[in-house]
DNA sequence: CTCCTGAGTTCCTTGAAGAAACTTGACCTG
DNA sequence: CAGGTCAAGTTTCTTCAAGGAACTCAGGAG
């Protein structure tokens, strides 16, 4: 956790780094997305501290991006995504867009996506849902909505 | 800076994680975004500490994000979104989306888009490059790419 | 010559990340 | 039924980044 607590500001970015701006956090739900989803998979997949992701873990079963389910009589459990959560990854989506784009190199984007609907590898494009026209950050004005400080 | 260094992994999500990963980076670049762009409105619209919004200014213009220039025959500078961090910024509606849907709560979004080439308030939706259909986190299949470790 | 302003630096304190060992509760094995 | 295993955490200790506040520095303005 950052120090400080962007949740409280009047700003949509702010209060999602709140759930998942955290480090790992978006690497934690990336591994659940593709089935890594157990304390001690995610651990050895990630490298991460038992502590931190014990912490991570918690805090994103806490806001219901994440949810915990037995697998055993035992008190064994895996992680699995809630919608939330999987609309979450909806925007790690975006992320690999770009990240494949301006960081991947010679070597090529490391993962591809294979659509259902068409069964093609492509990519996520971003569009307004009521022109349907491509909607990126130049091709927009800002106002002040109800929910404006 | 987070003790890891996520840059080496072979993923995308990581390696941009290792451009806007560190607390506070994606609020500077909504900032910048819209236009906040000297050190101390920065500081000021922020709250956060100078020592930690220099190391992120430096950061992003290493990472070719932001660049820095003049506005003034004195040593005054104003920061700026460079191609790269445009689509970046692309990433950030997406997650202002999600905010917007789950954190709003009463009060709604604190920000509404106006697209310019429709005219109409609306939101970002996600759509296959190739079909043009929705693409979601569950509408794919995953496949090795070119740079696959 | 002194004050002001923008853009940082420096310094100190606190708290989160890393690493590795320890704990717990259910089962399994001879 | 004593001893071991295994998944899923806890604990403990160290190190380094974030917060906060004061300080610096260069170029005008008065």
């Amino acid at each position: 956790m950052q120090r400080t607590n962007f949740g409280e500001m009047a700003c949509s970015i702010a209060r999602t780094l709140d759930v998942i701006g955290e480090p790992w956090s978006p690497l934690v739900l990336r591994d659940v997305w593709v089935g890594i989803n157990r304390f001690d998979q995610l651990q050895a997949d990630l490298g991460i501290s038992r502590k931190v992701l014990t912490e991570r873990l918690n805090h994103l079963v806490d806001q219901g991006v994440l949810e915990r389910r037995p697998y055993d009589n035992r008190p064994r459990h895996e992680y699995a995504l809630t919608e939330k959560g999987r609309e979450l990854v909806d925007m790690l989506m975006v992320m690999v867009r770009w990240g494949d784009k301006w960081l991947a190199g010679e070597d090529g984007p490391p993962v591809l996506y294979r659509h259902h609907a068409c069964g093609e590898i492509g990519r996520v494009d971003l569009r307004c849902e009521r022109c349907g026209q491509p909607m990126h950050a130049g091709d927009i004005d800002l106002l002040p909505g109800p929910g404006a400080a």
